[in-house]
DNA sequence: ACTCTAGCGGAGGCACACCTCCGCTTCAAC
DNA sequence: GTTGAAGCGGAGGTGTGCCTCCGCTAGAGT
C-alpha cells in the first residue's frame, strides 16, 4: 500500500534545475530554509536565507520567486516524510499504529507550524499536501475506530487539529506536552 | 472572595496620564491597540494604531516607549476581565464552573495569542497576570477534583495550556472548535 | 484672564527587508 | 578547446516601520 496518492515532493521537485551547480544551490537553499524558518520563524529574511546557503539573493529569487514559494517547497518536503512513517506503522496494533503516528506528527507540526500559518489555505501546493497527509494517516484513524479503541462521533480532521493545537503551544518541558497530550488522547478513546 | 491578589489592571491603569486630554488619548491609544492586534496580529505597525487612535505617534511613544508596554496593558486589561469571570460563576456546580470559566478563557485566548506571544515570560507584568489569573481559576479546578470531577493526575496549569493550545489553532467552525474541546475535555474527566 | 508647563503632532533620520537588473562566471554540448 | 546560454551574485532602488526631537497647543492652577 502506498499512502499517498501522489509524494508531493515530486510536486515541488519538478522545478529543481538541471544544470549539476544549479542543483546544488537549489538544496543548499532548501536546506537553509528549513533551518532559518525553524529558528526565526516564518518572516525570516530571505537575505538571510540566501547568506546562509552561501548563494546570491539573487538566486534565491530565481529559484523560489517569492516567499510563499519556498514555503510551498519546504513544507511539501516535510509532509512527504511525514507520509511515509504512516507506511512504516501501518503493521502495529491499530491504536499504538495511531498514536505513533501522531508522535511523529507532533515533530512535524512543532517546527513547522510557522510555515504552516503563512501558506494559507489557497495554495495548491498546500491542498494537496493536506490530502496525502490524510491519505495516510486517515486510515490509521479508521482502523482504530472499527476496533473500538477510538470513539466514532470524530472525524480525522478534528484529531489532527486537536493534536497540531495542542503541540503548537509552549509548555515547560517535553514531559508536560506529552502529559497533557496523553489527556487529549485519553478523551479520543473516552467512549469505549 | 477576592479572586485574584491584586487586580493587575492597577498596576497599568496606574500609567493613565491625569490631564484630560492625555487622558482620553491614553485610552484612544489601547483600544486602537487592542483593535489592531486583534486584527493583524501582534506586528501590527504602531505608526497604524496612532491613526486609529487619531494621535500623533509621538504621543503613542510618550504614553508607551516600546512595543511592550503596548502589549502589557492590553493584555493586562484582558486578564483583569476574566478574573472577574471566575467570580461570577463561583457559585454553580464544581464541573460547570470549571468548564464555564475555561469557554470564557478560550475567547480570551482566540484573541490575545498574538500578544502571549510576543511577550516572552520576562516581563514582569506577564507574571502578575499569570498569577492573577491561576488565582481566579486554579480553585474552581481544584474544586473540580475534589468532586472527583476532574483527574488528580494533572495540574491546572497542563489543562489551561491544553485548552489554549487547542483554541489557539485554526477550525473549520466554531462548532468543530467546540466539538474538539469537548473531547479533550473528556479526557480530564476521564479518569473517573 | 494669565501663565506656565504638560502634552501634542508629525517631519525626518535610521535601519532593514524586498526585489530587480545586468555584467561576470561556469557548465556542458559539440 | 570553443562557445553559447544557463546561472551567478550583489549593488542599489524602493518601500516601510521605528523612534527622536522640537516648535506649537491647550489644560490647570492662581
Amino acid at each position: 500500500m502506498t499512502a499517498q496518492p501522489f509524494p508531493v515532493s515530486e510536486i515541488v521537485a519538478s522545478r529543481r534545475p538541471h544544470r549539476k551547480d544549479a542543483a546544488r544551490n537549489y538544496d543548499a537553499l532548501l536546506a537553509a530554509a528549513r533551518e532559518a524558518f525553524a529558528e526565526s520563524g516564518a518572516e525570516a529574511s530571505l537575505e538571510d536565507v540566501a547568506r546562509r546557503a552561501g548563494v546570491g539573493i539573487g538566486t534565491l529569487y530565481r529559484n523560489f520567486p517569492t516567499r510563499r514559494h519556498l514555503f510551498e517547497s519546504v513544507y511539501a518536503g516535510e509532509v512527504d516524510d511525514l507520509c511515509k512513517v504512516a507506511e512504516e506503522v501501518a503493521d502495529r496494533e491499530p491504536w499504538t499504529a495511531l498514536t505513533s503516528w501522531l508522535r511523529r506528527f507532533v515533530d512535524y507540526t512543532v517546527t513547522k507550524r510557522a510555515i504552516r500559518e503563512a501558506l494559507n489555505d489557497e495554495s495548491e501546493i498546500f491542498l494537496a499536501c493536506r490530502e496525502s497527509m490524510y491519505a495516510a494517516g486517515g486510515p490509521l484513524f479508521e482502523r482504530a475506530q472499527k476496533a473500538g479503541e477510538a470513539r466514532a462521533d470524530i472525524t480525522f480532521d478534528d484529531l489532527l487539529r486537536m493534536v497540531a493545537g495542542i503541540t503548537a503551544t509552549n509548555f515547560l518541558d517535553d514531559a508536560q506536552r506529552d502529559r497533557v497530550l496523553s489527556v487529549a488522547l485519553d478523551g479520543v478513546r473516552a467512549s469505549r
